[in-house]
DNA sequence: CTGTCGTTTATTTTT
DNA sequence: TAAACGACAG
C-alpha cells in the first residue's frame, strides 16, 4: 500500500487520497502533474474501486498511452490482491471514448454504427463539394473559414437546426453548414466535432443512456482541464452530475489552444460548477533552476486572468538566463547553432538540446545553419503519416468498402490508379439515387456494357465487390489485396517516374506501405480488435508515426538529435537545454495577438509555458531585423524579456562575432 | 491527365 | 519571398 505514497510529496499525497467528491488539482509545470494523476487511479482501485468504474481522459494518444503504462507499472509494483488482472480503468482521448460510446448509441441519432469518421481532409473536401453545389466562390469564400467556424458552432453545441444567422455571412454560413451535415449523413459519417457534440447530444436527449454511463464511470479523471472546450465540458460535467466524483488536473497558466476554442474559463470556474471542490496546488517544481522558475513566474504574473500561485524549487539557483540580440534572423540562427556545437562538447547530448519558436516560419533559418555546422536535428510537426497520399489512397479504398456510402473517399479512389473515368460519370454514380456507391457503379456498367467506359465500370465494379468479400479475412492481407488487385504498386512507379514528383520517390511511398501493413498486422493480432471499421477510426484518430513508433524510438545514442519546435508541441516536454528564438514584438507576442489583450494573455502563457520547458540552460534571442515575407522588418526586443527580472539575466556581447553571412559566403 | 501560369496568402493545431 | 492552390490549355 504505501509504495504508491512512497515518492509524492504531501500535496499530491492529499490530491491522490480524496476519492469522493469533487477535486480540482493546479499543477505548476513540471510538478509531477502525470504522477499525481497516476498514482491516484492506482489508489482508487488499491482502495477496492472497481478499476471497471474509473473513466480518465486525456488529449492526446501519447498521453493516454503514457498514463496506462504507469499505471501498469505501478500496479504491478504494488501487486494488488484484486481483481486488475482481469479489469483495467477505461483511459482514452476525448475523441476516441466518445467513439466508443458513439458506436453503440449512434443509432439514437439515426446513424449506422459502422460510422465512418471523417478527418480534416475529409472534412473540407467535403465542404468544397457542398460549396461547388450550392455555387458558393471558393475563391470569394476560403472553404477552410466554413469549416473553422462550423467546427466552432459544433465545439458551442449549435447544430443547424439551433443555428441562428443574422446576417449575410452568417446565412451564407447556415446554408453550407445544414448541406455540410446532409452530407454527412447521407455518407454516414461524422467529423471529429461531431464525435463529442453529439454523444454530448445524446446524454442529454436520453436520460437513461446518460444514466448508465454515469453508473459505468463512477470517477471520472480528466487531464490538461484547461484545453477543455465547451462541448467537452459538457461532456464532462453531464457524466460526473450522478456521483460527482470528479477529478480535474491542469494549469490554468498553460492554456494555450484558445484558437482551437480551448475555454480557460472551465478551469478558472471550476468551484462554481462544483461548490463542494477540494483545490489542491502542485507547486513545487522538479524540473528547473530557481533562476528559470523565478523568470517564468515574473512573466506569468503579468497577467490577470489566473489562478495565483507561487511555484518553488529545491533545485539550485543556476546559471542566468541568457539573452542574445542578433543583427538578423541568420546571425541568430547562426549563434544557436554555434552555442549548441560549444555545449555538445561539454558533456551534452544532442537530444539535451530544443529550439523553440513561435511559427514554422522560423524553422528554415535555423535548419539552414544546423546543417552548415553539421548538427543533426529533428522537425517537430512535419508531414503526417496519415496525411500522405498514397496512405489516405489505400484507406480511401477500405473507408468505401466498409461503407460505401463514404462519396468523399469514392471520390479520392474512383480514378486512382487512373482507369478512365472522369468527373462526368462520378457525379453520374453520385447522383444515380443509390445509396451504396459500389453497387451504383455496377449499375452504371449495366447500362452500357459496350463502351471502353462501360468496360472500365464493370473491371472497378468487379474489383470492389472481389475486394469487400475479403473484408473480414484480415486488415493486413486486405491492405495487399488492394495493392494487387488495382495495380497500386505500378501506380506509384508511374508517379516517381514523372520527373515532377520529385520527393515523393517510389521506394519511400512503399515502405510507408510497408508500415501502414505493420500497423495493420498488429492490429490483426489483437484479440477482439473490433474489425476494420474500428481499425479505420483509430487511425483517424490518431495523427504520426511517433505515437505508433513508441518504443521504436533509439535509446542508445545513435542518432540523438536536436529537436526544433513550436512552442505549441513543445507542450508537455523538458530539455536540459532551451533556446527561444525570435523573442520580439510582433512575433512573439505575434502581431495578431497584441491588439486583444485576452489573446496577448494567451500570448504570455505561451512565454510562460517554453520557459518551463528548460530545465538547466536558458538562452533567449532576438533579431534586429527580420526577413519576414520578402521584406525587412525591424522590430523591438518581446516584452516578455522585460519581464524577466534583471539579476536573474546576462546578457551576450553584440556585434564582434556576428557577422554569420559572410562566414558562408567568402 | 499533366504541366504551366497566375493568384493568393503566410500563427499556433492534442483529435 | 515562396509555396500552395486553382484555372486552363494542350
Amino acid at each position: 500500500m504505501s509504495d504508491i505514497f512512497k515518492n509524492l510529496n504531501p500535496k499530491q499525497v492529499e490530491a491522490v487520497k480524496i476519492i469522493n467528491g469533487p477535486v480540482l488539482v493546479i499543477s505548476g509545470p513540471g510538478s509531477g502533474k502525470t504522477r499525481c494523476l497516476t498514482h491516484r487511479v492506482a489508489y482508487l482501485i488499491s482502495s477496492g474501486i472497481d478499476p471497471n468504474d474509473i473513466l480518465a481522459v486525456t488529449f492526446t494518444n501519447k498521453a493516454a498511452d503514457e498514463i496506462k503504462e504507469r499505471i501498469q507499472q505501478l500496479l504491478k509494483i504494488e501487486n494488488y490482491k484484486l481483481k486488475i488482472q482481469s479489469a483495467s480503468p477505461t483511459i482514452g482521448t476525448f475523441h476516441s471514448i466518445c467513439l466508443r460510446i458513439l458506436r453503440r448509441e449512434a443509432p439514437l441519432l439515426g446513424y449506422k454504427s459502422s460510422f465512418t469518421v471523417f478527418d480534416e481532409d475529409d472534412r473540407l473536401s467535403l465542404i468544397k463539394k457542398v460549396m461547388a453545389r450550392l455555387e458558393v466562390d471558393a475563391k470569394r469564400y476560403n472553404p477552410q473559414i466554413f469549416v473553422r467556424r462550423i467546427s466552432k458552432l459544433k465545439t458551442e453545441l449549435i447544430y443547424p437546426e439551433n443555428y441562428k444567422p443574422n446576417d449575410f455571412f452568417t446565412r451564407l454560413l447556415a446554408k453550407i453548414y445544414a448541406a455540410y451535415q446532409q452530407d454527412l449523413r447521407t455518407a454516414n459519417a461524422l467529423d471529429f466535432d461531431d464525435l463529442i457534440a453529439l454523444t454530448v447530444r445524446i446524454f442529454k436527449n436520453h436520460p437513461e443512456v446518460l444514466d448508465h454511463y454515469q453508473d459505468r464511470w463512477k470517477y471520472v479523471l480528466i487531464d490538461e482541464y484547461q484545453d477543455t472546450s465547451f462541448d467537452q465540458y459538457s461532456l464532462t460535467k453531464l457524466l460526473s452530475q450522478k456521483y460527482k466524483n470528479i477529478f480535474a488536473i491542469g494549469d490554468d497558466a498553460q492554456s494555450i489552444y484558445a484558437f482551437r476554442e480551448a475555454d480557460i474559463r472551465n478551469i478558472l470556474n471550476f468551484q462554481k460548477d462544483y461548490p463542494e471542490t477540494k483545490v489542491i496546488f502542485l507547486e513545487q517544481n522538479y524540473r528547473s533552476t530557481k533562476n528559470i522558475l523565478a523568470a517564468a513566474q515574473n512573466i506569468i504574473s503579468n497577467n490577470q486572468n489566473q489562478v495565483p500561485k507561487t511555484l518553488w524549487t529545491d533545485n539550485e539557483k543556476g546559471e542566468e538566463i541568457f539573452i542574445k540580440e542578433a543583427l538578423n534572423e541568420r546571425a541568430e540562427a547562426g549563434f544557436i547553432a554555434e552555442k549548441i556545437s560549444e555545449f555538445a562538447g561539454r558533456g551534452y547530448d544532442f537530444n539535451d538540446f530544443a529550439v523553440l519558436y513561435r511559427t514554422h516560419a522560423q524553422s528554415r533559418a535555423i535548419e539552414e545553419f544546423f546543417i552548415i555546422h553539421s548538427l543533426p536535428y529533428q522537425i517537430v510537426g512535419g508531414i503526417k503519416f496519415y496525411e500522405r497520399k498514397e496512405i489516405k489512397d489505400i484507406l480511401a479504398y477500405i473507408k468505401v468498402l466498409v461503407n460505401p456510402s463514404d462519396m468523399v473517399s469514392f471520390e479520392r479512389i474512383y480514378n486512382i490508379p487512373a482507369r478512365g473515368l472522369g468527373k462526368t460519370v462520378f457525379e453520374k454514380i453520385l447522383n444515380s439515387g443509390e445509396k451504396d456507391l459500389i453497387e451504383a457503379v455496377g449499375t452504371l456498367a449495366d447500362k452500357d456494357e459496350k463502351s471502353k467506359q462501360g468496360q472500365s465500370l464493370r473491371k472497378f465494379y468487379k474489383t470492389l465487390r472481389g475486394l469487400k468479400k475479403q473484408i473480414n479475412a484480415g486488415i493486413a492481407s486486405l491492405i495487399q489485396n488492394i495493392i494487387k488487385t488495382t495495380g497500386y504498386e505500378e501506380y506509384l512507379k508511374g508517379l516517381s517516374a514523372s520527373k515532377n514528383d520529385a520527393y515523393a520517390n517510389f521506394e519511400e511511398r512503399m515502405e510507408n506501405l510497408k508500415e501502414l501493413l505493420t500497423v495493420a498486422k498488429k492490429y490483426d493480432n489483437i484479440e477482439g480488435g473490433g474489425g476494420v471499421e474500428n481499425f479505420l477510426a483509430e487511425i483517424a484518430l490518431m495523427q504520426n508515426t511517433d505515437t505508433l513508433k513508441t518504443g521504436v524510438k533509439s535509446q542508445n545514442g545513435a542518432n540523438k538529435k536536436v529537436t526544433l519546435m513550436t512552442i505549441h508541441s513543445s507542450k508537455g516536454l523538458e530539455f536540459p537545454v532551451v533556446f527561444i528564438a525570435g523573442m520580439e514584438e510582433g512575433l512573439f507576442p505575434h502581431s495578431r495577438s497584441v491588439l486583444d489583450p485576452q489573446e496577448l494573455e494567451e500570448e504570455r502563457r505561451l512565454c510562460y509555458v517554453a520557459v518551463t520547458r528548460a530545465k538547466e540552460k536558458l538562452i533567449l534571442s532576438y533579431a534586429q531585423r527580420r526577413n519576414i515575407f520578402g521584406s525587412t522588418q525591424m522590430n523591438l526586443p518581446s516584452r516578455f524579456i522585460g519581464e524577466i527580472p534583471q539579476n536573474t539575466i546576462k546578457y551576450a556581447a553584440t556585434g564582434i562575432d556576428d557577422d554569420y553571412e559572410e562566414k558562408i559566403y567568402y
